[in-house]
DNA sequence: TCTTCATTTCAATGTTCATTGAAATACACT
DNA sequence: AGTGTATTTCAATGAACATTGAAATGAAGA
């Protein structure tokens, strides 16, 4: 994960549209949502849910993946991970103020 | 912090110059740096280096302040601290996988 | 006040992004 | 093959962004 790298992902997430798939997402786990459910949830045309759900998926914050006649979208757990790392650690030199942010797993 | 004002502040450092800035920023701490090291250190023209600085002080991320003829940008460490933890905890559900690349804060 | 240095603003340009609606594709079932 | 449902792609549009160079502003010292 390099600067160019992390922006661009970064870039993918700068979005309320995209922050609000990733709560969905996150909150479905890693079996993921039908793009129709993530869709209807959000009240977003087919359309414009497949262009925000491309471009994270194209950015590596989600995994796609077919099932059946559905097009299923999942967090990337480990990318998420790495690119919150790399801004926590890397820009951010672990300063104490910011690391402590992050606080704890939820149990 | 709402999905809007993160989505916003995720903006302002989708970008590859403006991690470097942010970067260079955190290593300098609180009494940051002059707009012109900053341009120089980065080799940015003056407008440009402005440009950047303004984006990521108007979303919050840098505060300015002016040193005699000077004008110092520092990085805002809680409101940073603030979007690193809303993406965490209220996007991300403070799931264990992401929280846990924070690690912890440099001795 | 005049000059100088540091920074910002402005105008212009080309690029990228978000959004829409319509058309195309992919899959499953009959 | 043919139908229906799910999703993506396409083309078009307007808005936002990054970049440049020139002009304007602000602060300090002679």
């Amino acid at each position: 994960m390099n600067d160019a790298t992390a922006a661009d992902t970064l870039g993918a997430l700068a979005h309320a549209t995209r922050l609000a798939i990733l709560r969905l997402l996150v909150r479905a786990g890693p079996n993921g949502l039908a793009a129709g459910q993530i869709t209807e949830t959000l009240a977003l045309s087919p359309s414009l849910g497949s262009f925000h759900l491309s471009a994270m998926a194209k950015a590596g914050v989600l995994i796609r993946r077919r099932a059946a006649q559905l097009v299923v979208y999942a967090v990337d757990f480990p990318a998420l991970g790495g690119l919150l790392g790399h801004l926590v650690q890397e820009c951010c030199a672990g300063a104490p103020e910011i690391v402590a942010c992050c606080g704890r797993p939820r149990p």
